[in-house]
Formats: structure tokens, sequence, C-alpha cells
DNA sequence: ATGACTGGCCCTGCCAGA
């Protein structure tokens, strides 16, 4: 089962891209951030076409997560938002039960977690705030033996292995000490970062800025993860960045990220 | 040294992204 977590920067402008993966890579789970569209403006009948099942949580021009299910797969028990603040009415998390044909069920998440930025603003709160939840969460579904993938944009930057110019992101809200000691708490639940437990190299990006020819100079950041509960681990065969799709006409600033799971 | 791109909005520069 290969499941996928990519940011497309808005579903509309990006939907040839995502077709087009769709359609070469054949990925069993997509996970997607940044529709920014509501529900009823996603392009369901094209996806569906393809031959996926579609669940989203939109929201007007900001956020927006879903998850995709190539048949014969299915999706159940599907859950829209983080819980843990019931006032938060950013899009940012869907989570579902996907099973089917012979495959062992694995829960997975799509996962859009704030920026943060700027630091001295309420908005570096609130993604300390969200990353907390994430990780009550994250704990709370070890609880039964299915295997969890939690996949998204963390807007967190690891390692400065993960930066190619860590020095630029110091005082930055992606790799800020308290945000990746945040992340690592996460991960102390019990998650591996499944790109990482299978290619320690150097130069691992998922994000290049559109500015200042970012992409031309290989300037990125590694942002986009997908973690693995114990069980999905073991079942872990391969992981790999898809990082051509940054070179193409008008592209996302994020590339897909994707893990390989045994079917059993 | 500095600025630099893209998308949405509901129309025009501005906010947000990372």
């Amino acid at each position: 089962m290969r499941i996928t977590t990519w940011n497309v920067n808005s579903i509309k402008q990006r939907l040839p891209h995502l077709l087009g993966f769709l359609d070469e890579a054949r990925p069993d789970v997509v996970c997607l951030q940044e529709l920014k569209c509501q529900d009823e403006a996603f392009p369901r009948a094209e996806v569906e076409g393809a031959g996926y099942a579609v669940e989203t949580l939109g929201q007007k021009a900001y956020n927006g997560v879903a998850l995709l299910v190539r048949a014969p797969l299915a999706l159940s028990e599907v859950r829209r938002g983080l819980p843990g603040d019931a006032t938060d009415e950013q899009a940012r998390y869907i989570e579902a039960l996907i099973s089917g044909e012979g495959a062992k069920p694995v829960r997975v998440a799509s996962i859009y977690l704030p920026n943060g930025n700027p630091v001295d603003s309420p908005k570096y709160p609130y993604k300390l705030a969200f990353l907390k939840r994430l990780r009550l969460h994250a704990r709370a579904l070890l609880s039964d033996e299915t295997a969890v993938v939690l996949a998204g944009d963390y807007n967190v930057i690891p390692e400065s292995a993960d930066a190619a110019n860590p020095e630029a992101w110091r005082t930055d809200a992606l790799f800020l000490g308290s945000t990746r000691a945040a992340f690592r708490a996460l991960l102390a639940e019990g998650y591996t970062d499944g790109l990482r437990a299978c290619d320690p190299r150097d130069g691992l990006y998922s994000f290049w800025d559109y500015q200042a020819g970012c992409w031309q100079r290989n300037d990125g950041i590694r942002i986009d993860h997908l973690l693995l509960s114990p069980q999905a681990c073991d079942r872990l065969v391969s992981a790999s960045v898809q990082k051509h799709l940054r070179g193409v006409e008008k592209p996302s600033d994020h590339v897909p990220v994707t893990v390989e799971l045994a079917a059993a």
C-alpha cells in the first residue's frame, strides 16, 4: 500500500498535476493539504473519474485537507477536525480508516499544521497548541492494534540536515527550538519518521520557496512528513520524494512524499 | 545590500504562505 502526502497549494490550480500523478504513480492513498476551497468546490468528479474515493474538509480561501483512496480500497470512520479545541475552525485535519482487498487496515490522517509565523504573534502559540493536541490524539490512536500513518505538511524542519541553509531558519517558527521539541515529543509517543527511517542522506527536501530562485539553487527544506505507528513501521518497505514535480510548469511549492507499506 | 513568487479575494492592492 503506497501512501502519499502532498501540499498542492490550491487544488483548483493543481488539478492537472494531481491527475497526472494519480495516473503515473497509482498511489493507494493520497493526503492533500492547502486545498484553498470549500467542500462543494473540490473537483470531486474528476478525482472519482480517476478511480479514487474522496473525503474533504475544506474552507474558503485558506487551509483545507483531503483523503483520496484508490478502489477497491475504501474509507470508513472519517473524522473531521483535530480533537482538543472545539473553537478551532481552521480546516487542518481529516482522518479515516482505510481497508479492503486483503490489505490489513491502516488509519491515515491528512494534516496541515499551522505555519506559526510571525513568532511574536498569536499564530505561534496556536501552532504549539496544535502540536500538543496532535500529540495527545496520536497517543490515543495507539490504543488499538490498527496501524496509523499521520501524514501531512507539518511546517516543521526536524533537524539541521533537513534544510539546505539551516542558519536562515534559526529564528523561524518552522525551526525554532520549541517547535522541534514539540515535534520530537510527538515522535516520542511511539512514531517513526518514515522517510528518515529509509534514507539517512542529507539534502532530502519537500519544499522550495517560489521566490529568489530557491528551486534553481536547491535551497529547500523538508517539512512534509509521514509518521508511522509501530504497527505501520513494521510494514515499512520504502519511502521516496517525488522531486521531479517541482520542475514542471506551474508547480506547487511542495512535492509529494510517499511511503510503501507491506500489505500485511 | 536588496528583493525576489504564487494564490485567493470579489476587483484591487492586500493578506498569507514558509
